[in-house]
RNA sequence: GGGUCCGUAGCUCAACAGGCAGAGCACCCGGCUGUUAACCGGGGGGUUGCAGGUUCGAGUCCUGCCGGGCCCGCCA
């Protein structure tokens, strides 16, 4: 008898299968039982007729309790009352390996979903739930898509080092970890100094990995270890990495329409919020973004914004809900951007940077810049902002040695998932979410 | 780092103004041949987060500690 995951039952139909998984959910109607099996792949209902089976494996439903590990012989039949629409008639059931206790996490009842602290304790065990199980396909496909995408692109992968001797934006706080007897070094918060090299070495190149900021930041957009996709391109300018993000974006939202609809409608997401999202983003300036913070203001919305500063994410918000789609911010300025950003030459206060932020109140999700590539200029940058001048040596090397006009950005993965999902936080889109409070499972 | 809220059964929640800790789900037993978060009847299950204090009496009031939620800042 053929061995089958749930996921390819279509190809089955009228065949006589095994199925190996756990017990999901149960229910009975007397001399008739209902038993809904998952595999990981996918959930199926399997129906017991008194009638059809010796008593013996008839009243092993009676011992069944959730996430009893088991085996399920059986046809395969369409039916329009299985949910999902495939159903096994099921001749042969055998208990692999029982529950040993109660299970912590009760089965699908809104009224009885607990708080969302003890979900996060028993982690390891709600990974196995309809919505955590959907979740993650989507995070697997949105992954899978950013490979795709650089991949036709010709884009080369390079993984830049995670053990950092020093910090690439300088101001966000590093994890330490004892190196030998060289000391302290820290876990890399951003690949990109390395993928600039990278980029002189090898033209197009991005990285996919995990970053560490060791920021008190306790918000729904926030973990310690995230993941980022970080492009870089030589010869590339702001405009043309912008239209490089554009393209990303709207094709992570299409192969998530595509190939993950089951489990966007498990999550009940709203469809037509992402099938807005197709090209061109609107793109607007700081300073047009400042401008329709104040006329929000005057509207009687209650904004505290002053000029120059950076946008919280209240004011994020306010500019992203004029729009169905991405909207992509560009020229900040210089003296809340990073040191290695590229001025704006029509004005030197401004940086070629751009922020792409996501609807729906999900907050940046890119952030990206054309980078300084005149020696003397990076220097003096690098001066001004106090960064130990020696560590950066190397960094320096790229402009000294033929250097070109170069750009690049960093998505943040569960930022996006999050948005695609409608995750209400960003912890429930990772497997093992790290915030500051929680290291444990 | 700042603000704010909450800890009662495995889970979700009740318990008047301080007066015998209770219900639904889960679990166990019984019933039901198409259930869809099944349903119906019965049963077991508690050091009310921890340590003190006030009181004749504390889940309830006070103090401290521990654990957690939400929002903001910083960012992706």
């Amino acid at each position: 008898m053929e061995k089958v995951w749930i996921e390819d039952l279509a190809e089955h139909v009228g065949e006589e299968v095994e199925i190996r998984g756990w017990l999901f959910n149960k229910r009975s109607a007397g001399k008739i039982h209902f038993l809904i099996i998952r595999d990981g792949t996918g959930f199926v209902q399997a129906v017991m007729l008194k009638s059809d089976l010796p008593e013996e494996v008839f009243n092993l439903y009676d011992t069944l309790t959730y996430e009893d590990a088991v085996v399920i012989r059986g046809t395969v039949r369409r039916d329009k009352r299985a949910p999902g629409g495939y159903e096994i008639t099921l001749k042969d059931l055998e208990v692999y390996s029982k529950s040993l206790d109660t299970y912590p996490i009760p089965k699908v009842r809104p009224e009885n979903v607990p708080d969302i602290g003890k979900l996060f304790k028993f982690r390891h065990l709600w990974i196995r739930s309809r919505k955590q199980w959907a979740t993650l396909r989507i995070r697997d496909e949105v992954e899978r898509a950013i490979h795709d995408f650089f991949g036709s692109r010709k884009f080369v992968r390079f993984d830049p080092p995670i053990f950092t001797p020093a910090s690439v934006e300088g101001t966000t706080t590093l994890f330490p970890v004892n190196y030998f007897e060289k000391g302290e070094v820290y876990l890399t918060q951003s690949g990109q100094l390395y993928l600039e090299a990278g980029a002189m070495a090898l033209g197009k190149v991005y990285s996919f990995g995990p970053t560490f900021r060791a920021e008190k930041s306790r918000t729904r957009r926030h973990l310690t270890e995230f993941w980022m996709v970080e492009p870089e391109v030589a010869w590339a300018t702001l405009e043309d990495i912008m239209e490089l993000a554009e393209d990303l974006v709207v094709y992570i939202v299409e192969r998530v329409l595509e190939n993950r609809r089951t489990e966007l409608e498990i999550l009940n997401r709203d469809l037509s919020k992402l099938e807005a999202v197709k090209k061109p983003f609107p793109r607007i300036t700081y300073d047009e973004a400042v401008r329709i913070l104040m006329e929000e203001k005057e509207k009687g919305r209650d904004i505290d914004f002053r000029y120059g500063e950076d946008f919280g994410s209240d004011e994020e918000t306010v500019i992203s809900e004029r729009y169905d789609r991405p909207v992509m911010i560009t020229r900040y300025p210089r003296k809340i951007k990073p040191f290695y950003m590229k001025p704006d030459p029509e004005d030197p206060e401004k940086v070629l940077c751009v922020d792409v932020i996501a609807p729906e109140g999900y907050g940046e999700i890119i952030g990206g810049s054309q980078r300084e590539d005149d020696y003397e200029a990076l220097l003096q940058r690098i001066r001004e902002e106090g960064l130990p001048e020696e560590e950066y040596s190397w960094y320096l090397d790229l402009r000294k040695y033929g250097s070109v006009p170069h750009s690049g950005f960093g998505l943040g993965v569960e930022r996006t998932v999050a948005w695609m999902t409608g995750a209400s936080h960003v912890r429930e889109v990772i497997p093992f979410a790290r915030t500051p409070d929680r290291i444990r499972p």
